[in-house]
DNA sequence: ATTCATCTATAATCTATCGTAATAAGTAGA
DNA sequence: TCTACTTATTACGATAGATTATAGATGAAT
């Protein structure tokens, strides 16, 4: 057996089961990846992929078992390489980030701008995409943390902490009739188109339900990934914005108004999620507890221990959390 | 990264840092063992071991966290290998035991010989030796099984499972005046040399305690490792022997009488021990059902995942063993 | 100090293994 | 039945790994 082997099945059971594809994505060639696995199922004496003909159709049960182990010792590779770096060097590395863009745009770029100036040595790679994308981005390994809102819940081997608490704001073009209200209720809302985030994203689902809870449909004419789409398009005049209330600065901001809806909508908890039994470098703490401050190495590692995300709930309560 | 460079500082660490001993253990060269180990430094940047000239002297910090996660990986590999041969065939393999005497010749035969019954495929290994040995043979992988009363507690790496309670006799050749007494007490064993089990085994410690407590000193004047030399010189008149209620067969031990001793020391729990994280084949649960009708996959299962030895008490409470 | 036994590192050689390229063969879908 | 795609096979070349012999270093004992 030897660590290849496992790092081959495992892949293969990450690309659909094509050999071809994974090969590529590893830099080697297909054949090799193929007698790699024969090579590994005879030494077992089981299948771990099911064939029919020559394609892969399916894993079996036994194959199954062996991937998840072997997920388990790629894992504890990876911490290897880490505590070695870290005993070797603990300025130097790398730190690989999936988040969302409300995250990227919005939120993190105090974080990183004091994180790189703490750890210039460290090289820091971002990568955007969906929650679904972000959570597998960690899950497989192919980033150190994701940052998001939503869809992190899905992913059991993932550790996630929650950072902060945030609430929404309806923007509206300063004229708007809405601006005038002292306090807008979610029937008056209900009355004007709507521009806000896609589903999936940036805590959309909350949107909805509470409207939902209301017997209301809100007309939503346009949705976007990002904050920066939907104000366009407020200004615009194609309805009136949804947004979390941190998207939304009055200085740069000119010609919108944001309305506090903070009571109409329950509040959001964004988490930052790694890998569970990953061995985190100093720097990694570090960069958490620049996100957020709350999260201290200690607090940090106790979590990693907990099983379900409950018992990390009931650890760091969300109404310590800031909120914004 | 290989898992035989794993393999060989794992070993080497396990072996006080004697290349040639540990090369010599797993059937290969010394320069191999040697290289590899350099490449793996050379490859994480870090050294393992501290070196003086061309002694290994020590483990570095480095080296400490390396193998302690190497020693993961190389359980996580073995599980591998149990799974894929359960899946092949459940009824065949092989199951490693060690044990002490007493285990092996009062208590293990009627478990084992239903066993092999049940599954004649799976070739058994036993292993005797000290509690101290039997728990390191488990810890390092080189047993599936520890089974025995005493210095389990120490290896915080195998999971303890209590199989049953027992108590101690009083062995008295026949005409002895102790065998007239209704209810022997410990001031009238006191007066008597004593034989009894060695240190460190087979409860040893808890009948040094009880005469301890009550400000006696047991006069011992001969200590064995098994009943059977106890009984030996107990029939010649070297004294009056104190061994596990177990080690006493009426039928069997002529010229001997054993009075029951439950009310003067404290009973003892024999106890069944497996790595942490270890993947049990099917036969290992029957085996353990075997030994300990209470302890089902189950519960056993249950008992895999508690972090320490307090849990597991709790699960298993000491009230609800069997005693003898 | 010196010697000896013991242990590790180095070098050279040989073998087995792995990755690659080219190609054959099988599958799925149109 | 044809085409696009995927995996298996084979042969070859590069490389890594094991082995043997040997040199160098250490530490304990004389």
């Amino acid at each position: 057996m030897k660590l290849q082997q496992l790092k081959y099945i495992w892949e293969v059971s990450k690309h659909e089961l094509n050999v071809s594809a994974t090969a590529e994505s590893l830099f080697t060639s297909q054949p090799g990846v193929s007698k790699q696995i024969r090579l590994l199922e005879d030494e077992l004496g089981v299948q771990i992929f099911q064939r029919s003909g020559k394609h892969l159709t399916e894993i079996t049960p036994a194959g199954q078992a062996v991937i998840q182990v072997a997920g388990l010792i790629l894992g504890e590779v990876e911490n290897i390489k880490r505590i070695a770096a870290e005993h070797c060097d603990d300025t130097r590395g790398s730190l690989s980030i999936a988040t969302t863009h409300t995250q990227a745009r919005y939120v993190l770029p105090p974080t990183i701008k004091k994180f790189i100036k703490d750890y210039p040595e460290v090289s820091l790679h971002m990568h955007q995409g969906t929650p679904m994308q972000i959570s597998e981005l960690a899950a497989n390994r192919n980033v150190d943390f994701a940052i998001a809102t939503e869809a992190l819940e899905l992913f059991d081997d993932l550790i996630m902490l929650p950072c902060y608490r945030w609430n929404r704001s309806i923007i509206v073009p300063e004229e708007h009739p809405l601006a005038a209200m002292d306090k807008v209720t979610l029937s008056a809302i209900a009355e004007y188109p709507i521009v806000t985030y896609v589903f999936g994203f940036t805590g959309r689902s909350q949107l909805d339900s509470a409207f939902f809870e209301h017997g209301l449909t809100p007309k939503v004419v346009f949705t976007a990934v990002d904050a920066d789409v939907i104000k366009t398009y407020v200004r615009l005049g194609l309805g009136i914005g949804i947004v979390a209330t941190l998207a939304f600065d009055e200085k740069a901001d000119t010609g919108l108004r944001a309305l506090d809806a903070s009571h109409l909508f329950e509040h959001s908890v964004t988490k930052i999620g790694f890998r569970r039994g990953s061995f985190l470098r100093a720097y990694m703490y570090d960069f958490i507890h620049l996100f957020a401050p709350h999260l201290n190495r200690d607090l940090i590692q106790k979590a990693s221990e907990m099983r379900t995300k409950e018992e990390i709930d009931n650890l760091i309560p969300a109404a310590n959390l800031p909120s914004f």
